[in-house]
DNA sequence: TGCTGTATTTACGTTAACGTCAACGTAAGT
DNA sequence: ACTTACGTTGACGTTAACGTAAATACAGCA
């Protein structure tokens, strides 16, 4: 709960509260280079570029990418500048990543399907037992 | 290439080089109970049954859920019976993957769109350097 | 008969992403 | 001065999902 200065940057257990991580998390990020807090002393003060990171951080987790993808797409975002050449690099990371959520979103469709199609089924089997009470469908 | 009766059953590389996995993979999996193979001796033959199963654990793979969670998942599509209760704890699970899933199809919504804007961002800087070739866009 | 190719088991190795102590510093409240 | 709450740095432990290597079996063929 302790707020630091005046919301411009945050504590290691504020930010881990807000996210549901714990502090060792952010530690650990940090040790990556995912993160880079402030320092005065050796504590640490997270800014508000390292909460948007966080958050997008853990947004790519929730979507299964690793630590490194999720950071190297972060990244992507943050840069506009370069060469044609560095440009063209980035054109294309952009494009496989693109495909591979593609991709994704593909294989969500057809799980999601599924799942609904044996929810139905699951329920018309529950619709069709010997029973006591009834719910309301 | 070795097809092993008629075409109801595959060995065990063939199903691998069938799915770009290895057969340290597919002997991991028997090993884990994800997989069931018939054996004949002690050579392994994967049914038709096997391959669906396999496809479908992939697919939980590329939406980066745990091999535990993806066989969970093939599981309930398998299971359309069982008592109420039974039939309640299914629809729970069912419901709660479901809605995993369509967390998960928002962040994948929200990613494509912020990397579909820096592909844009980056396709204009191109276009505004200074340079010898075109290329049509 | 010996080679080639594919299969088997056993078992130790590896990487990612943290968890879990231990030992310590520091600022605030009583 | 003592406790409480939060922070710090090591450093070893853990789990998942295979990789990799060694030793062995078996089937077809030149």
């Amino acid at each position: 709960m302790t707020k630091t200065k005046s919301n411009t940057s945050y504590a290691i257990g504020d930010l881990a509260d807000e996210f549901g991580v714990t502090t060792r998390t952010l530690r650990f990020y940090e040790e990556k280079g995912f993160l880079r807090p402030e320092r005065r002393g050796r504590v640490r003060y997270f800014s508000q570029s390292d909460r948007v990171r966080l958050k997008l951080l853990l947004r790519g987790k929730r979507l299964g990418l690793s630590l490194d993808d999720s950071a190297e797409i972060v990244d992507l975002y943050e840069t506009p500048e370069g060469s044609r050449r560095q440009l063209n690099v980035l054109l294309d990371k952009l494009a496989e990543r693109r495909m591979q959520l593609q991709q994704q979103a593909r294989d969500l469709k057809a799980t999601l399907s599924e799942l609904e199609r044996v929810e139905q089924q699951c329920k018309q089997a529950l619709d069709a037992l010997p029973n006591k009470a009834r719910k309301a469908r």
